[in-house]
DNA sequence: ACCTAGAATGAATGATCATTCATTCTCAAG
DNA sequence: CTTGAGAATGAATGATCATTCATTCTAGGT
């Protein structure tokens, strides 16, 4: 009898960008399982099928891996939306504001995984500066542009005695909240209300255009 | 010369209700300080000034000291809440709404200390079955007086076409966002800002009684 | 004043992890 | 086909931590 025929994984080797996007995603799924307190680098690394050195070699340390994860989701996220907001020069503000929210709450955003990964890092932004910086450029960068939106629909719509700005910070802390609802009770919430949600705080402010 | 006179701090003997209460509120400073992910028992101990082996004397495990350490967060913020949204006989509705967006985002909440724990948990969530069954039992208790109280606000104020729940989780999500704002982008948002958010929205849901 | 139940201590233990690096393997260039 | 630059591996290392428990100390009861 021969020794057992370990399958032999061959040793594959990929451009760098290509492994670090591997292990990036490796950790979000671990985030998602584990949550960020208890993922270690053995869990990347063999959810991502490879050895526990690689992730040092790409990433130098954990600290910067888990940076790096932060940066792709928060720039995922942030980009979609950024670039619904804007829109092409054929879309209606009307529309413009529906695409926004089937974003904000569609099947990609509202994964258990992403929102698992989102707050994981919120939860940290306490005590990690780093993270808080990373977020809060994002955010910037989206509340601008959500301002800039509803200005536009507030001047076509003719409305009144409504702030741009603050209306953004609303509406940006609504859908947030309503992703931790559907992250903390999801027995209590569907996406399908979560939606409603958002489009009737929309309406309130916006009635001529939802 | 004598040796160094360490100023030999008397130990005290203390019941054991005290004790705990004791530790988890230093654990709600470290973890506000440090991230729940890097506090530990030594770092809780030391500040609740005690020995180390006294968590595991009180709570058995840092597991349950961190639950405990949530139940004591959710509970002190929900009871306010609901006492606040009951009130007494005497206040009528529109004070109630107003005391309890007061309440929601005013001082003792929005310590930065309080949020940071707060989210700590949260962002563990999705990975830790126990902590979502503490905070979804006391949000599901401060969701049905929500709606209750809506509800009233509701039939005094002859609203039309307002579902009493499906408000409540909205005006509900929207307060954890604004918490959220607070905490990752306090330079974008004052709590000043946040409470005219937060009446806008009762505004336009209630314009009678705001 | 003396005793003792049990509260409090903290050095020691063993488990877990991030990180290192000597070695092996791959593949593109010549 | 041959070769070397550097990608990938994983056993070993050392640091950090939760937890234990033999010992010390306290305070209420006698």
């Amino acid at each position: 009898m021969r020794a057992a025929v370990t399958p032999q994984k061959r040793r594959k080797i990929l451009p760098k960008a290509q492994r670090r996007q591997q292990l990036i995603e490796a950790t979000i799924a671990c985030i998602a399982r584990y949550g960020l307190a208890s993922t270690t680098m053995h869990m990347v690394t063999r959810e991502a099928g490879l050895s526990v050195g690689i992730a040092n070699l790409h990433f130098k340390t954990k600290e910067n891996l888990l940076r790096e994860t932060l940066r792709y989701v928060a720039e995922e996220y942030h980009k979609g939306q950024i670039e619904i907001m804007r829109g092409s020069e054929a879309d209606n503000l009307s529309d413009r504001l529906t695409a926004l929210l089937n974003f904000q709450l569609g099947r990609g955003v509202t994964q258990r995984q992403k929102m698992s990964v989102w707050f994981a890092y919120y939860g940290e932004v306490g005590a990690r500066p780093v993270y808080q910086k990373i977020v809060s450029a994002w955010d910037r960068a989206a509340a601008r542009e959500l301002e800039f939106l509803f200005a536009s629909v507030i001047r076509e719509g003719g409305y009144t005695d409504i702030d741009p700005g603050e209306l953004a910070i609303g509406y940006a802390a609504l859908i947030d909240g309503l992703h931790l609802a559907l992250l903390v009770t999801p027995r209590e919430l569907t996406k399908q209300s979560a939606k409603k949600i958002g489009r009737d705080f929309l309406q309130r402010a916006f009635p001529n255009h939802i």
